[in-house]
DNA sequence: GAAACAGTTCGATCGAAATCGAAGGATGTT
DNA sequence: AACATCCTTCGATTTCGATCGAACTGTTTC
């Protein structure tokens, strides 16, 4: 009912070091198993498995069984949402801080990664700029529009745009990028378009993390079909 | 540094009754007391104080000194927008819910409030409407642009939308309204906007609540200049 | 200067939440 | 059928966070 202990509730579940963790992990959108947030989330599997009996009960995550497995993924993109408007708290309150060298880890998800389930990092802002720049979207501080050209585009690229616009989903919106700290475009689109290019080749997962490769198939229709200059790393 | 320790941080600092109904309190975007927000969550000043000073060292709340008081207000709009994304959460999982009895002090917030800094409840769903239906925004699903058309009527009215394009804050987006499950118009625009009505008298602000009064003057103008029908209660 | 008020710090208490060992249910493999 | 794997439930332990009484600092009022 009151909407204040529905936040200190929601709060609560979020505020423990290994729930965050999960969380975390499954920002990239996928559904992972219990041994596999365990692991993530450095308890042991029983400490974990009433970890996500508490995440499932505020409704933050879902489980389905599969075999043996359960496996685990954020409810809805709102909960991604809520879990990228805190943490940009956290990024707008921390000064560039000190120039620490980075990890070949940390350098590869600043490349390019998937946030929830669309792409970010280098990547991502550089697609987005080169869709502002055809003029195929607009974005503004908060939100976006897709034009009708880019709708043609998009439709061609093999985007079902039609059935995405019934949904409550958020479409076309702009998310803060933490490493780029330029926005990249978020929403369904963005998710339908990383789809698509994991459909096609053009982009790769890697295990056991949220950075992704460009393939050179990749890299070289970014740069024909949408104007976009990514790098291979 | 590490963003899920970040977010189990600030989840543990909102994830608290008392800390929670002091955040919601300051959702209207104004200052208040530490008195007042010891008597909002119910607790004595000294808990107050110790549960401010944890939110003040969370980042999510700043301190002004006057006189004997302190004032305290959320340290910036993302914290704001951060909440509002945790509780949309919680507001999308609760079903419909049981028809029951809505108290006077309920119905007044429904009719009109500010969340934030901006107005929402009837009042903010019915402006937001109007402004779409004489082509001032355009909105959707996430996020919203201000039109030419709109840009000249709204300077007309007293906002100076330059100053504002410039702030890192999302100027024109949407925002999903709890009680009327329809989006209201919310970020810079939004408040400069309910800032000007408060001004010219349209709307009075009422004591120890977020619900605010429209003025007959109000109505009148809102409806000779935007074309927005509210009902006097 | 005394009294009233706003707010904080300190210390003790209490309760809830996180952790893991042990054990058990379910599913898949040999 | 026996075994391994994945996950959960139960119970005991321990740590940490919230609370308030008491006492203290600073500000305003009389």
């Amino acid at each position: 009912m009151s909407s204040p202990i529905k936040l200190a509730e929601l709060g609560g579940v979020i505020g423990d070091p290994a729930r965050a963790v999960m969380l975390c992990a499954l920002l990239d959108g996928r559904g992972h198993s219990a041994t596999e947030l365990s692991l993530a989330a450095g308890v042991m599997p029983q400490t974990a498995s009433w970890h996500l009996a508490k995440l499932a009960d505020g409704q933050l995550i879902t489980a389905e069984k599969r075999g043996r497995n359960r496996y685990f993924r954020l409810a809805s993109p709102l909960v991604a949402q809520a879990l990228e408007a805190v943490m940009a708290i956290a990024i707008a309150g921390s000064r560039p801080s000190r120039s620490h060298v980075l990890s070949e880890r940390e350098q590869a998800l600043r490349d390019a990664r998937t946030c929830y389930d669309h792409f970010a990092g280098r990547l991502g802002v550089a697609l987005t700029e080169a869709f502002i720049a055809r003029k195929l979207i607009v974005l503004s501080n908060d939100g976006g529009l897709v034009t009708p050209r880019g709708a043609r585009l998009l439709s061609g690229f093999g985007i079902n745009l039609s059935v995405m616009q019934q949904s409550k989903r958020p479409f076309c919106r702009s998310c803060l990028d933490w490493s780029e700290q330029k926005p990249h475009l978020a929403g369904a689109i963005a998710a339908a378009f990383a789809t698509r290019c994991f459909d096609l080749g053009w982009v790769r997962r890697l295990p056991h993390t949220r950075a992704v490769a460009i393939t050179p198939a990749g890299a070289r229709n970014f740069k024909e079909q949408f104007g976009a200059t990514v790098y291979l790393v």
